[in-house]
DNA sequence: GCCGGGGCTAATACTCCG
DNA sequence: GCCACGGAGTATTAGCCC
């Protein structure tokens, strides 16, 4: 029988700020955005003495402010989140050589026949909780299941300080009583589809006809009815290769002058190539995101006859697409550049260029400086646009490992 | 009236080809 | 030459998650 662990650090922005500054130990805190007024942003963590107020995570901070405005509203600072998470992921690798990040403050964690040398399933979660707390000052909270799915539902079932062990063969039971939106996957636009029905929990979707389901959401219907009865054989992984890597923006205002979206434009492209280099990968589609007013967001893609890393390739072709689809006449709101149908790059080499010539050199060199110095250290010919307002994938990656 | 950033999958549409 | 049709590959959007 396989045995997986969800945790989860609670409110984990929001108490990493409230551990290093005490003074904020008790009070409402409200973690998002980059800190500049006014601007345009959302909840990122908010401390459980704001939630009280109807403050939530993803909700726009203007709107928090209006429901809590005596919390204390800070900036995301990364590098602090970053130290932080980097120290659970060490004791969690001690518990687990098979553990699965899935965000700064959440991972799964494989223990399948790790019961001889660890104990029992309760009590290890119990021992993981109390370390976390007792070495770093976290509250984690820990779901124990057969499965990733029910694990996390678990663990997320009695936040904050969650310690729930489903036993094998009562998944179904322990999901049966749940709301449907407990169910990970079955998002706000699943949930009223599905409730249309007249089916309002967990328990009631499992009982449903499975061609049904099939019917009406395709191959999603067959994967929904496995999870309503707590079924889900995906295998913990370790992060593989990225699929596609992208940066974007939001303007604080609204932004008519072309030379300011190409130029915005470009040193998010500078941006993905960085990352994209740093993986060893080389891209066939670079994408073009713009978000209108009053909030219509379109892509663009073009895929390219043969992959490549190269700043001035990838940037030559997000500039032809903002030539052909930017519509000069609307206010843009959020740009973004991306690249995906990535493969290792070392087979893709031209015959005529080497590594070590002319612009390519010229891309490792900047890279290498930007590795030392930051993101935004050095830029061809643009300014630096951004900062950045969430964890990425690669402070993920950044977590294997674990040095600092 | 408000809606960030980054990544993934799936569904669907479209285009080209034979 | 024209049409139907299916497959492959690409483009776009929708939905979900943290």
């Amino acid at each position: 029988m396989r045995v997986v662990m969800h945790v989860d650090l609670d409110a984990f922005y929001a108490s990493v700020e409230q551990l290093r500054r005490p003074e904020l130990r008790g009070r409402p805190v409200v973690v998002g955005g980059a800190g500049a007024p006014g601007e345009r942003g959302v909840v990122s963590a908010a401390s459980y003495e704001a939630r009280p107020f109807g403050v939530r995570s993803a909700m726009p901070l203007s709107r928090a402010r209006r429901l809590c405005p005596q919390a204390v509203f800070l900036p995301c600072d990364f590098p602090a989140y970053r130290a932080a998470s980097q120290q659970v992921f060490r004791i969690l690798d001690a518990y687990s050589p098979l553990v699965e990040p899935i965000a700064l403050d959440e991972a799964y964690l494989e223990l399948t026949g790790a019961e001889a040398l660890l104990g029992p399933p309760f009590e290890v979660g119990r021992r993981l909780r109390d370390q976390v707390k007792r070495e770093c000052g976290l509250d984690l909270s820990v779901g124990i299941a057969s499965c990733k799915l029910v694990a996390k539902v678990a663990s997320e079932l009695r936040k904050p300080r969650s310690l729930v062990v489903v036993p094998p063969g009562e998944e179904a039971a322990f999901l049966g009583p749940l709301a449907l939106r407990k169910l990970p996957g079955c998002g706000p636009a699943t949930a009223v589809r599905i409730e249309r029905l007249g089916v309002h929990t967990i328990g009631e979707l499992a009982a449903l006809p499975q061609p049904l389901l099939a019917e009406l959401f395709g191959q999603f219907g067959r994967v929904l009815h496995e999870h309503a009865r707590g079924v889900d054989p995906t295998p913990v992984v370790p992060p593989g290769d990225p699929k596609s890597i992208s940066r974007e923006t939001t303007f604080d205002a609204n932004v008519l002058d072309r030379a300011r979206l190409y130029e915005t434009a470009q040193a998010l492209m500078q941006d993905v190539t960085h990352s994209l280099r740093g993986h060893g990968m080389a891209a066939r589609t670079v994408v073009l995101k713009l978000r209108y007013e009053p909030f219509e967001t379109e892509s663009r893609q073009t895929t390219l006859t043969a992959p490549t890393d190269r700043d001035d390739e990838l940037a030559r072709a997000l500039r032809a697409l903002l030539r052909a689809h930017l519509d000069p006449t609307r206010p843009v709101r959020l740009i973004g550049a991306g690249v995906q149908n990535l493969e290792a790059r070392a087979a893709q080499l031209s015959l005529l260029e080497t590594r070590s010539g002319g612009r390519a050199a010229l891309d490792e060199r900047l890279d290498s400086l930007r590795d030392r110095f930051g993101d935004h250290a050095i830029f061809r010919g643009v300014r630096a646009g951004t900062v950045q307002k969430d964890f990425r994938r690669d402070d993920l990656d950044a977590l294997r490992g674990g040095e600092p």
